[in-house]
DNA sequence: GTAATTGCAAAGGATTTGCAACAGT
DNA sequence: ACTGTTGCAAATCCTTTGCAATTAC
């Protein structure tokens, strides 16, 4: 039941995200081959606004009836996070996640939930100036900056879901 | 001239680190044995005010004339994260470091130079705030941040070191 | 046609796990 | 004595790399 017929295995190029053209442009600029295989696996993370993983973007390949090698994927990947146009973020789950950076606050934040992985958006202007004050302070010269809060969304709590250990075991609190 | 006589192979107990006796307390609670290499795995940790990752500490620990199995020692670090005095992180490089908890402020922050991989600490109480605020706006229950500074201290800077590309190439701006 | 990419499989680095020998209580 | 730990090696997970076949220009 994995394998039948599918309507449209190859997907016409007409279809893909607008965005596309985008780095159709940055790969001719460079003057590296637009491949299929590039046009697919940027299309997927295009057309996705969540924080997707290689092996999430490999399921969604499979999906559409595509098979493109583990391997032309992280290349992929590389040249699109190279070409500004996604995003790379590690949010210690020992794996990394790819989010395209179109329709976003050029600076966004995230909030991740640390039971059902779910990740959601958010801006505060005010980080960018406190990297600044922060950096001037100890003589840092400061390029990116990353805020991460972790912990359970509304759904989770909705669904009954309790704190994992994290951050509540007991320090012994006084010498022995 | 990596083998040769030294001093005390085997540290005394009495030469370890007063915060010890938490860690000692901690195991016995729980019932587990108190090993000789739980005790000097967390003193390499206790000793150290920086964040160190499993391989330095091996190095510190081959220093010391100890030969302690890698697993061993991701064994403790295991426990001692548990126990709530030495926390982890994960800088986006590919592996954790390790920091023990006593005489930091109790949450703080970091810069971290891409360059040469040191680790400076600050502290903005706002971001407690901030985590707070934002989370109820989402209906989040957070239960721990990360705000990460990365950049060139100022070390590399009189070094003359410039930036590596990150956030440095020039996305493509308008559709083709 | 030529140069670069693809896909596979092998290599790599960090971390984990299985298991017999061993140490702590 | 009994239970849990240690250390080694093998296994696992994510990612990178080598190389022959293939594709873009």
């Amino acid at each position: 039941m994995t394998e039948f017929a599918r309507p449209a295995p190859v997907p016409m190029r007409d279809e893909l995200s607008p965005f596309i053209h985008l780095f159709r442009r940055y790969l001719r600029q460079r003057g590296l081959p637009v491949t299929q295989q590039r046009e697919v696996v940027a299309d997927v993370i295009f057309n996705s606004s969540e924080h997707l993983s290689v092996e999430d973007i490999e399921a969604r390949l499979r999906t559409r009836g595509e098979r493109i090698g583990k391997a032309t994927i992280y290349r992929t990947m590389e040249i699109l996070v190279r070409s500004g146009l996604v995003e790379e973020h590690d949010f210690g789950e020992g794996f990394k996640r790819y989010e395209h950076l179109f329709g976003h606050q050029p600076v966004h934040q995230h909030l991740i939930c640390t039971h059902c992985s779910k990740v959601t958006e958010f801006q505060r202007p005010e980080i960018e100036r406190l990297q600044d004050e922060v950096a001037l302070q100890h003589g840092f010269l400061p390029t990116r900056h990353r805020l991460e809060i972790y912990g359970l969304c509304g759904d989770c709590q909705a669904q009954g879901v309790t704190h994992d250990y994290k951050g509540l075991t007991c320090p012994a609190l006084d010498v022995a």
